[in-house]
DNA sequence: AGCCAGGCAATTC
DNA sequence: GAATTGCATGGC
């Protein structure tokens, strides 16, 4: 199997993968992994700074998908200053890239998410691959397009296991076919417009939203701010004291500005894995 | 064996 | 408008 190497600096890819933004991806031997985006897949590992790519299936993609050519150095040098809580996050997982995702995988995915836990989330859309997708090398299948998902009804959502969520993902596939959704119309949208787009399907809320928007549309200044990111922020900046989404976001964009979604990123993963807040 | 999950819409006050 | 409630399911 050819091998291509990559030099990729502050990046890990076990980080990157696990700290809860993607949901395809599987571990593999020798701290390998699998990775699927769309139609595509792709087998790397990591030596030191260096990733190896297991075949030469599209490199420049997967570069993009990793968000390969940011200076993360210089974002995590800004994030650090006077904050000796987002030090200890950066620190605790200093290779963390945000991922260009495909915007309908997250659409559906982060509909998905809500009120649920993440090995779930990860089986479901597991499932909706391989009943939907296209059967992809080594046994994996692509996500669907939303012309795949032309024709499934809430009633096959919920016998997947979506629960209270088919009628969502069936509003959300309506939406995109619709015409409305078009990725190249939806680039040129100010964020708060944007937001507000997505916002009009049936089940998309500011958190989902916002995810779409950090992961899929590279809007660095948006906060995700779910359970986990209000334990952690309180913890972190007003010692325990559970603020209003509205309040914490405002706080949020006047202490990260456009660099709040990197930063959101650091402290989901440090607080969740660390359980800062819980219990 | 329950508890609860990267929330949301619908309902109620 | 802010606060409350039901939601489906299964991993832990």
């Amino acid at each position: 199997m050819e091998k291509v190497f990559w030099d990729c600096p502050d990046f890990s890819l076990s980080q990157t993968l696990e700290c809860g933004q993607c949901f395809r991806y599987e571990k593999k031997e020798d701290d390998c992994y699998t990775v699927i985006s769309g139609q595509k897949v792709i087998t790397l590992g990591q030596v030191g700074d260096s990733i190896v790519f297991y075949g030469d299936n599209d490199i420049p993609f997967w570069k993009g998908f990793f968000d390969g050519e940011r200076d993360y150095n210089e974002i995590k040098q800004r994030l650090k200053e006077n904050d000796p809580i987002m030090a200890e996050a950066i620190s605790f997982a200093p290779g963390i890239r945000i991922l260009k995702q495909e915007f309908f995988e997250m659409l559906m995915s982060f509909i998905i998410s809500q009120n649920n836990h993440i090995p779930r989330i990860r089986g479901l859309i597991q499932r909706l691959s391989q009943e939907y997708g296209m059967p992809l090398e080594g046994g994996f299948y692509s996500f669907p397009t939303p012309q795949q998902l032309s024709d499934v009804t809430e009633e096959a959502y919920r016998s997947l296991g979506c629960g209270f969520r088919g009628r969502y993902l069936e509003d959300a596939v309506k939406n995109v076919l619709s015409g409305n959704f078009e990725v190249e119309k939806l680039e040129m949208l100010p964020t708060e417009e944007l937001r507000q787009r997505l916002m009009s399907i049936c089940g998309v809320g500011q958190k989902v939203a916002d995810c779409i928007l950090l992961f899929s549309f590279g809007r660095y200044e948006v906060f995700p701010t779910d359970v986990w990111i209000n334990r952690v922020y309180s913890h972190a900046y007003f010692e325990g004291k559970k603020l209003l989404a509205k309040e914490l976001q405002v706080s949020a964009a006047e202490k990260f500005g456009n660099n709040a979604g990197f930063a959101q990123q650091y402290l989901f993963y440090y607080g969740r894995e660390r359980k800062i807040g819980k219990g």
